[in-house]
DNA sequence: TCTGGGGTCCTAGGACCC
DNA sequence: TCTGGGGTCCTAGGACCC
């Protein structure tokens, strides 16, 4: 009987390589993808290029920063069309193997599959992956979603990591607890000042010691991804999202209140067309304004009645938005619809 | 680090009800 | 009701991921 598999997918610089892909000039150049592409706009890194990476550029840095470390570097805009047909193209490419594609976002997926050989699958998809659209990925092997996708971060770039119950301990023990999927920054420092900082002490950490610091659920499933157990269910299932939003950090502050609910009701419009689109009613309204310098506070309320009315959600939104009490000028906002959630047979 | 945009899930306190 | 315990909903915030 052949054995149960995840693979993990994951294309390598995804936004990066689409925009090389179809700009050959810039392969080998440091390219940086983000906002408008104008590094002195209010922005942030969505990719970098590895050759931009060599000088320390990452994600989710600003681009005026990117821009420091990185002067001769190309920069572009976000092109999200582009992107989402590309991804397209790879996620049908995967499909046409018999295999179960959940997909997680534009640039990676989980692949359930039966086999002997998830080496030579992988390299197989891999190959089809480049023939069929130029992307090049890099592919986790796990015995569930947590190692396969661990396993990734391991391939890269461009190759193939096994991980599963046997070198689980021995690849991880040694690394810090922020190398586990779920525990970020935070709550690596939380837990390296309870003395846990590898992921081989978290794993042999007193469980009623962790629900105590993070809660009944958040503490002990810190233990198990430090075990490197986790679900092992791939499911081809479309997604319901939770959840639809829009927001826009001004390149000013604005400080006009009527101004600032012009652009809440704008937003509202923007998501109510999202919500349109979903064919579902949202449920709760949410509006989100970030403060100068840099201080967030949401407010929020549960309709009446779900809806999808644009005129219905501008209000609610607007209503909302009078429950902030603070009048610093606004660097940003944001209106997010949320459906219920529907039980699902 | 003068710090985007779009999401998800968990926690915790208060309201409210029985 | 000088007052318990449990369940559930609402709301705000925190943390994380890509």
């Amino acid at each position: 009987m052949p054995g149960e598999w995840i693979l993990h997918v994951d294309l390598d610089q995804f936004i990066a390589a689409v925009e090389v892909a179809r700009h050959p000039d810039l392969r080998g150049r440091p390219v940086i993808v983000g906002g408008t592409g104008d590094p002195a706009q209010r922005a942030v890194v969505a990719t970098a290029s590895y050759e931009a990476r060599e000088f320390g550029v990452h994600s989710g840095m600003p681009l005026r920063t990117a821009a420091k470390r990185c002067p001769d570097a190309v920069f572009l805009p976000v092109d999200k069309p582009a992107y989402e047909e590309v991804s397209q193209r790879v996620m049908a490419t995967l499909r046409r193997f018999p295999v179960v594609v959940e997909v997680l976002g534009w640039d990676e997926a989980f692949v359930g599959v039966s086999t002997d050989d998830p080496e030579a699958l992988a390299a197989r998809i891999q190959r089809a992956v480049t023939e069929e659209s130029g992307m090049s990925c890099s592919v986790g092997i796990g015995d569930n979603r947590l190692r396969a996708k661990t396993a990734t971060g391991f391939a890269k770039p461009s190759g193939v990591f096994r991980l599963t119950q046997d070198n689980w301990s021995k690849v991880m023990d040694g690394r810090s607890t922020e190398a586990l999927q779920g525990i970020g920054r935070r709550t690596a420092k939380k837990l390296a000042e309870l003395g846990i900082d590898t992921v081989g002490l978290l794993a042999a950490a007193d469980r009623d010691r962790l629900a105590a610091r993070f809660g009944p659920t958040m503490g002990p499933w810190y233990r198990l991804l430090a075990r490197g157990l986790g679900d092992r269910e791939v499911t081809a299932t479309p997604y319901v999202p939770r959840s639809r939003s829009r927001e826009t950090t001004f390149q000013q502050n604005l400080t006009d209140p009527a101004e600032i609910a012009g652009e809440v009701a704008a937003l509202a419009f923007r998501v109510a067309d999202d919500v349109v689109a979903e064919g579902r009613p949202a449920a709760r309204v949410a509006v989100k304004v970030r403060f100068a310098p840099f201080v967030t506070q949401t407010r929020s309320m549960t309709l009446e009645n779900p809806t999808s009315d644009a005129e219905v959600l501008r209000e609610a939104a607007l209503t909302v938005l009078g429950r902030f009490e603070d009048n610093r000028p606004v660097r940003l906002l944001g209106v997010r619809a949320e459906f219920d959630v529907t039980e699902a047979t």
